[in-house]
DNA sequence: TTAGGTGCAAATCTTTTGCAGAAAG
DNA sequence: CTTTCTGCAAAAGATTTGCACCTAA
């Protein structure tokens, strides 16, 4: 559990408070890492540990959290925001392959842009600072389910 | 104006009805398409022509010609739905410059994606259908008058 | 003539905010 | 102690929907 003491400490350095609210917070979303939780699924599982949490607190420490880099927000078209704890500091190399059959989000973590991203920084003039880059499609199971 | 005539073709060869608010919906969606105007945008732009028409009506028309393909949903993190006339059936090769300075979206018509489609294709079985990729970052005027 | 479309207002859904009380440092 | 947090309820936006009235085909 390194994670979330490494985190906590960001906080505290920052003069942030450390609340059970936050740490709660934290934990569910150290411990869902591969779900892409929306601030409303964050709230079901923080509230099933600690039931007196509000919703709007959550609202608040993911914004927080986003501020901090600690996590991403990001936008699948379906209408919530949903937050992915970022890997490392500088990660912004990851992708997602949404199928649009079951509506699982898997995270592909090769880069594979760097070529397209020069590119584009030399013809655009544009200074890359982040990208996103999703896949939509049928995932394996869904596609060998259908035969 | 061949654009318009092709799309509303298409309208009545579904059985949908050619109304005049879908009509000057068109309209503008065609004009502004450098714009990646949001539904409320939409709605300001057609009323200046149509003063009568209602937002839901404009909710409604964005909808139909997403489900035809004409238009593409798009999503930038800032709370709205925003929708890119396509251009193309089969076209799901542009990529956005997102300034995060002036808010400017650009658009790069290159697509530079292949070999990685192909790899995730290879590599997760995962059969891709489209795919959406933003860069976020400085555009080449903000940066200049940050000097 | 009639199925589909429209405008309006109300409803819904996600996210934000004001405020008085609580608690971390 | 004091500043920051929290929960609650209300507010704010964006989008959707129910319904009675229109209108394109």
């Amino acid at each position: 559990m390194r994670q979330v003491e490494r985190i906590t400490q960001q906080l505290l350095s920052q003069g942030y408070k450390l609340t059970p609210q936050r740490e709660a917070t934290l934990r569910v979303l150290i411990e869902h890492q591969e779900d892409h939780l929306s601030a409303e699924d964050v709230y079901l599982l923080v509230k099933e540990k600690a039931p007196d949490i509000g919703l709007a607190t959550v609202y608040r420490t993911l914004e927080l959290l986003t501020d901090l880099h600690v996590v991403e927000k990001m936008n699948f078209g379906d209408g919530v925001a949903r937050y992915d704890l970022r890997h490392d500091r500088h990660d912004h190399h990851h992708h997602h392959l949404i199928c649009l059959a079951c509506g699982a989000i898997q995270e592909v973590m090769e880069d594979g842009l760097e070529e397209l991203e020069a590119h584009v920084q030399r013809t655009y003039r544009f200074t890359v600072l982040n990208h996103r880059l999703d896949f939509q499609g049928i995932c394996a199971q869904c596609a060998s389910e259908k035969k």
